[in-house]
DNA sequence: GAGAGAAGTTGATCCACCTCAATTTCGAAC
DNA sequence: GTTCGAAATTGAGGTGGATCAACTTCTCTC
């Protein structure tokens, strides 16, 4: 494959990742034409930070392949997972439209491939086509409403609430009608995701298992009892 | 004041409300004339919901006076406030593009007029004003910071630093200098708004007020040692 | 200005979750 | 396979804030 093939390949898949996220699916070919000559992909190893927090924000991010945690962290140590970014997700829209500095870090939790659509070329699409500015303004009321969700969760639900209706929500079932779940990342992150110590996570765990809800097998959950795990994350762990 | 004078005055009061909104600030005067005609005004009074959680969401709402309480609540009476919307801000925006069932209970805290502009021109207006999708995204993403340093502090810090960060930025100077905050609302509000109960905050103000940081009367609330409380807020309760 | 309900305070007690510490298990490199 | 660091588990003990309960102080109404 020569560097010619190489580069206009590069761009087919530029544009292929930014007409696959959901902001753009309505999208006319020509403006991701535009966008993709604008766009600049990035290759961030595992543990590398794609930006911490007070860095500018030159415009924000689509994930091709990988994985990034966005997360707040204090003067010590502890941190805090708001959002786990996969494929086909971006994040930092928000951010470069208020043209602020970064409030949150931006990790590569894998080896990853980011798209980045700096703010001109995006501010221009948005200028000349309102589906697109419909589209965007969608994708930032759902993230809204996720964070709603997250924040009902930390402060009306106990973890054990929490955890069983994260793994509830993240259910994949199987051929054969079992439900299970793989875990994207560390327990340690997801713990800090659902707002517990990875210490307290393993103990819910542990506590879901002995119901019989459960079976843990390293990052391979099986949903043993669905409507169990159900009522659990619904109404709390006392006997209804 | 006759009837036509009153209704007259009525379109000129709602037109100027919509106008004063951050969104609408370079809205071309012949889109809000627009927008007014559709929109609607609505007299709360104190204690009663604009809407309940999961109530259709026929548009966004504007105060034009009074104060409203957004907020999650439990099976059990437990609620938790998101955020107070006061006179010339608006809520209900995310909600009604995402076209789902509110997420939230909204409440009068106080006798209120709200504006409720529906969603159809609100749509059309997208459409055809740029310069308001950019508003708008602008407004959405700064919503979404707050709610993100929200998050932040609830899982990060401390009562009392939350309590600390709270007054500090709620300060106004007074001609004399000195700063002071006046409640908006009662205690609990406050208390739930900032993740404890009215108890707890209770007894975190008797602990900065011990510290000689502030002095509190009913609702108003003298910072006697504005940089003391920075500190607080920024760096936790232990001496430095 | 008297009465009643809402809001706020204060004290005693409790508990869900954290912290610290000691192992154990996993997984990638060699 | 062997090794070594990261991740996970488990136990013991501590704590911030919640809960429960009694009481006081507003604030509004009549």
């Amino acid at each position: 494959m020569d560097s010619l093939t190489e580069a206009r390949r590069g761009t087919t898949v530029l544009e292929g990742v930014i007409a696959n996220l959901p902001m753009f699916r309505q999208a006319p070919r020509q403006s991701l034409a535009e966008l993709a000559r604008h766009a600049r992909s990035q290759q961030v190893s595992r543990g590398t930070a794609v930006c911490r927090r007070g860095d500018p924000m030159p415009g924000f991010y689509a994930v091709a392949y990988g994985m990034v945690k966005l997360a707040l962290r204090t003067d010590a140590g502890e941190e805090k997972v708001l959002r786990l970014v996969g494929p086909g997700e971006t994040f930092g829209e928000a951010v470069m439209f208020l043209e602020k500095p970064c409030p949150v870090d931006a990790v590569a939790l894998a080896d990853t491939l980011l798209v980045m659509l700096p703010a001109a070329p995006v501010f221009a699409l948005l200028e000349s086509d309102p589906r697109f500015a419909r589209s965007l303004i969608a994708s930032l009321s759902q993230r809204m409403h996720a964070l709603v969700a997250d924040v009902e969760a930390s402060s009306l639900r106990g973890g054990l609430q929490r955890v069983a209706a994260y793994l509830d929500a993240h259910a994949e079932s199987r051929e054969d009608g079992v439900a299970r779940v793989r875990l994207p990342t560390t327990k340690t992150v997801i713990a800090s995701h659902l707002g517990v110590t990875k210490e307290t996570f393993s103990r819910l765990l542990r506590e879901l298992a002995q119901l019989g809800l459960i079976e843990v097998a390293r990052r391979e959950i099986t949903l043993l009892d669905r409507a169990g795990l159900d009522e659990i994350a619904r109404h709390g762990p006392k006997p209804h």
